[in-house]
DNA sequence: AAATATTTTTAGACAAAACTAAAAGATTGT
DNA sequence: ACAATCTTTTAGTTTTGTCTAAAAATATTT
């Protein structure tokens, strides 16, 4: 596998994240994403479709292609082991490690990563619950809903916060929620959208506490089901 | 401390490297060490005069402020943290660690340095016997020397090799040396300054074997004194 | 189907960091 | 002292990645 530079990996990275299933990313939304401008990405999109990483036809969008996605796997491998060594071995908060491994994930060197990857025991789930690619490009989906979409008094396990905010880290940890929390929707305010809910921490046994979540709040609040098996999603054609 | 680009730190710790004491770097030295033309250097040279990291006079050669020394240590605290951590950590070798520590070496988060400082337990040496400058670019000088310099019969302990090619650790290990070895000098011949020295393993209780070793090999293996006490070297202003 | 608005691309410029070739400064040998 | 040599700097390009402004293509309204 070839070297990238930061700034290719950094566009990789993003049209991997804004293209869903097959959808085709445009160029607004693409500078958007990376905060910078659309003259910018085009450039970029012309450099990544000679370096055959993308599909790219002016003025109809791109999308990744078969090699562009195995790049961008490694990318958020790297990403996301070091945000789980920042978080677990040199204790940093959740909303600080995203920063650093920004960095660190443009350090190139297999044998480091696949190390590291050992030395942290395989982890599957980065800080936030989002997976964890594996050597061979592998990444479990953990088929994440928001709490906004969960049925009634359904039992479901927190994976995910997206907004990472100090301020919403401030505030789950008032109510007692974190990445591991069970928790039901018992119920949902029309009028505001709030909703009230019961959540009990990982490992403590104690009673579940009923909270009321803001309509804000909750959109921000990923689960999965408690009985949906994991799958595998990226990358299938290289297993 | 303001943040510098990787090339900008490459060239202060290059120079850093080169000036002894207080000697006055040149730029053809510095073009060489670098692996790149006088002209480069040139340019570089200005741009860090203005930024008050040297001292620069055109065609008398330069050497770093104070600040720029302050700087230099910096990187050199990271570089050394991460070969710590590859080596004792992630089970590189020796000779692995160098390549991979260059690119850690410029991720700039003085956080993640100082917990992984402390991650490790405050490290004193690198995997090749050099100093680790602690949170205040305070270092420790191990008053290395050449064997060829040692006194005949004197205990010394194996603090560095400076070649780091895997051909020298490969002949190394056959004869069992590595950091942290107990050896003496018992004779050394003029015809070829080959010498024959006693070594015994660091911890293993047996009997010291004798080796002869050839000058090429004499002149990369460095050793420091078992009753020279380690003293303050750099940064003694700042303490 | 035009007219209008939005999105995307092109053209031209700039900064960082490198290079080559030529000019200028410093050093050395006679 | 002065010519020859070596070192260093300057001048002018190159590459990568960014930007602004203008032009072209596409999408939306009327
Ligand atoms: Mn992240
Ligand atoms: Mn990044
Ligand atoms: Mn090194
Ligand atoms: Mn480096």
């Amino acid at each position: 596998m070839l070297n990238y530079s930061t700034s290719e990996e950094n566009y990789i990275k993003a049209i991997f994240h804004l293209q869903g299933e097959a959808t085709t990313v445009t160029t607004n939304g693409l500078a958007h994403e990376l905060s910078t401008k659309p003259a910018s990405v085009t450039d970029m999109m012309k450099k990544l479709k000679t370096k055959k990483l993308l599909h790219y036809r002016p003025y109809r969008g791109f999308h990744l292609s078969q090699e562009g996605k195995k790049v961008a796997l490694g990318i958020i491998r790297r990403h996301r082991l070091w945000e789980y060594f920042l978080s677990e071995k040199l204790q940093f908060t959740w909303d600080e490690v995203h920063e650093v491994a920004e960095q660190l994930e443009h350090v190139s060197s297999k044998k480091l990563i696949d190390k590291l990857d050992e030395f942290l025991g395989f982890p599957r789930f980065d800080p936030h619950g989002d997976p964890i690619p594996d050597r061979h490009g592998r990444i479990l989906s953990s088929r994440q809903i928001c709490i906004t979409e969960l049925s009634l008094n359904k039992t479901a396990i927190v994976c995910n916060v997206s907004d990472q905010s100090s301020e919403i880290l401030e505030l789950l940890k008032h109510k007692n929620i974190n990445i591991g929390t069970k928790l039901e929707v018992k119920k949902k305010f029309d009028f505001d959208n709030s909703m009230e809910i019961s959540a009990a921490s990982r490992g403590k046994i104690r009673q579940p506490q009923l909270f009321t979540i803001s309509e804000q709040l909750a959109k921000n609040i990923f689960v999965t089901s408690t009985l949906t098996p994991l799958r595998v999603e990226e990358g299938k054609k290289n297993i």
